[in-house]
DNA sequence: ATAATAGTGTCTATCAGACATTATCTG
DNA sequence: CAGATAATGTCTGATAGACACTATTAT
């Protein structure tokens, strides 16, 4: 198979050999990071940005990210990242979404394949370029904000109805609410993440990368609320993760006065 | 802001100058297409597949696809490619996955971001290098037929356990079986776009895309079967998709002999 | 009439939503 | 004990699975 010949009677090996890489448009192609993480008290999410020191949106605040280096997959480029910024390995690492806008980025063409991490525990990294800051997203608005940095991004989000054949998407549109907002379509990223998060956490096990290895129901239940941003009932909540979980046979006191001890579960391996 | 100076003291209009995009590695982008149909007698899934008449995997069958221009999005690109095969305006069209494997291509770095596109009524395309296969996807199997064309490709699947994080995937991997499978990695493609499909195809509308803009039960329900790879019982079946259906008030005669008319449904508009 | 297909009726098990009750802990 | 939190009980309504039955058509 190896000897057939094309148009110009060209081997398979005569062709790669004249092959021109330049001929054809090649983009430069990043990938970005949506790293989430609970804080310690289960009363927001977190998402971890990093500070640009560089044009273009120089000293504005951005999702991790970096350039695929040639022997890598996406996936290895943002697993690399990953590491560089918060030294974990084995962390829930899942591709969101490509894009590709041709004005993204206005140094050149620059396409970003976006990822998702789920983390636990996020240490307080307190470097003057890099930071966790609490992330609230609701059906009305993005709200990012890091209280010791004294920064509040803030879109706002309309609803808008986009049709693709003949289905129809509800899909959230941003528009930046306060001064300065994310660099480049950062918070695009940010909303597909999201929204791809929430559809899958009833049915992947998402939010037992966001707690500890041991961690109680009310706990959980508390990840699922951020996440979703809505309240759950307790006993229904109970109901639907009985069988994904299993007792350790410790009890936890609850952070708070008061209060009876919760029991202590964890992921029950299959 | 735009006066602000970097570290080597550039303001954001001297360092888009002085910007070299050669400094990083640039990969070709292409865009990859999974375009499904049904045939008319609701009888088979269908894919339509292009067949190669240029190294590499000259001769061989591939899905649709090509370069991302310039001035285009990825999206663009798909829709381009769509119609240039299809002719068809207005057609379901979404991201799928973008694959970048360093070695998925012998020629050079290219990486691909698919686009799964649902159309009603392939049209019996029959050129020598561009033709609708068969498409069985069982748990065990992939099988691409095209009968007048006297080509079976054929795959075994294997359920595999992927770890990422906590989160414990089943995934599929695809073994060649025949004697000479599809082009690049597109059968991954194939097995992402159809996965992506059936977690879909009970929430969104998908399978509306895949029928005629009149259709009866029966007709949608062999389209939820085919995707699905299963029988669903009609009575459960009609109550899901009730709520978004309305009947036209016309009547059609069953294809085959025998039988009571079935009554015309249309997609309800919201 | 018979076979084939279309369309309904109904029972069961499950499960999310909703709310109430019991259990346990601190001060 | 009061107040707070954890855990469980129970009712309801919606829905998927399963099967049975009725309705309509062609031969």
């Amino acid at each position: 198979m190896k000897a057939k010949k094309n148009t110009q009677a060209l081997s398979e090996e005569q062709f790669l050999k004249l092959y021109n890489p330049e001929d054809y448009i090649r983009p430069s192609v990043t990938t970005d990071l949506l790293i989430l993480g609970i804080n310690k008290d289960y009363s927001s999410l977190k998402v971890l940005l990093v500070k640009r020191n560089e044009h273009p949106y120089i000293d504005r605040w951005a999702l991790p990210g970096g350039f695929i280096q040639n022997d890598e997959t996406a996936y290895n480029a943002a697993s690399r990242i990953l590491q560089s910024k918060t030294h974990l390995r084995d962390v829930y690492l899942d591709q969101i979404y490509t894009f590709t806008k041709p004005d993204r980025d206005p140094r050149t063409r620059v396409m970003s394949i976006a990822y998702m991490s789920l983390v636990s525990e996020p240490d307080e990294t307190s470097s003057d370029d890099e930071a966790w800051f609490n992330l609230k997203f609701t059906d009305q608005s993005i709200e990012l904000s890091n209280k010791e940095k004294g920064i509040f991004i803030s879109y706002t989000l309309k609803k808008e109805s986009f049709q693709n054949g003949i289905v129809r998407y509800e899909n959230f549109t941003a528009a930046l609410a306060g001064k300065e907002g994310l660099a480049f379509d950062h918070i695009e990223i940010v909303i597909e993440g999201i929204k791809k998060l929430r559809e899958q956490i009833f049915y992947g096990n998402q939010a037992f990368c966001l707690v500890e290895k041991t961690f109680t129901l009310p706990e959980l239940q508390l990840v699922f609320e951020l996440i979703l941003n809505r309240p759950l009932y307790k006993k229904s909540f109970r109901d639907m993760v009985s069988e994904k979980i299993v007792q350790t046979g410790n009890e936890k006191k609850s952070k708070i006065a008061g209060g009876r001890k919760s029991k202590e579960y964890m992921m029950k391996e299959i």
